[in-house]
DNA sequence: CTTATATCGCTTAATATTAAGCGATTGAGG
DNA sequence: CCTCAATCGCTTAATATTAAGCGATATAAG
């Protein structure tokens, strides 16, 4: 059984996407140890994080956000009311919602964390000047853009 | 208390790192489905892979090309072993290491569905130019690469 | 109104994944 | 020959994650 050789254009595809992922984990996993210290996965991180930003969401946007199935988000919230961290409120203009709000408590962790977790991220990514960042940016849109 | 207001800096980094965190979950969940279907996990699928290509390889070094933890490479190992795809055999040289073998229907398997994966990877990285692509892994390689 | 379809959060069962630490093995330095 | 540190695969316990499907709700079409 002779191997499968791919095309020169196959090649590049499967090699530029290898080169994607590992700088992905490359990533998180030099951010994972800071969030892991802060008594945070990176998923309840995550929520804490686009709350934050973004306000209160319900449970679908923000899985949609951190890129998480609805199933998981139910008990990554779980977790966070548990600590005290998020409070669910049911919308009453649909009943199907779940908005997630940030208690106070979650707010003063999320507040007190972030700086140095941002502080981080612009250190990983100073490996790359701003425009290569830019570039990095546009190209990664392009890419996931596509609808599936 | 006032909400943290990143630098322009910090926010051009958080934003890259999110376009780059998007575009790899799209793209293996775009090909998530073809591995399912074949009935493989994508570590499993990942594991076949790299020894279909870089021969008989001990356990540190696939979890190294597929980004696992040795806990995890054990158990997927185990999977495949139990399933006759792959075969374990310790080294006579240094007997810490176990070398892990395709058998003939492991590679019979990932003979016959890798090129479907392959052409649908291309497929994929279309949505960018060969020079965009090329582009995308020096500057994906670039972040990686730093020591952590 | 009624039916059909879609959406949302949730549950369940199965699996994946990780961190932490252990025993066996290796290699280096005294 | 001996430690000693490092490496490798493995185990364990805890958690994360997913796919699949369910019930409640909403929306649109007839």
């Amino acid at each position: 059984m002779s191997k499968f050789t791919p095309t020169e254009c196959v090649r590049l595809a499967l090699g530029t996407l290898v080169k994607l992922a590992r700088a992905e984990e490359s990533v998180s996993s030099r951010l994972r140890p800071g969030i892991l210290n802060a008594g945070l996965t990176e998923s309840q991180f995550g929520v804490l994080e686009v709350i934050y930003f973004k306000g209160p969401l319900c449970q679908r946007a923000i899985g949609e956000k951190i890129l998480k199935t609805s199933g998981n988000i139910t008990m990554v919230i779980d977790n966070l009311e548990k600590r005290h961290l998020v409070r669910r409120e049911r919308s009453s203009e649909d009943r199907r919602h779940v908005t997630i709000y940030l208690t106070e408590q979650g707010e003063a962790l999320i507040h007190e964390i972030f700086p140095g977790h941002a502080a981080e991220v612009r250190n990983i990514m100073q490996a790359l000047t701003e425009d290569e960042q830019r570039e990095l940016g546009r190209l990664c849109r392009k890419l996931g853009k596509q609808e599936s």
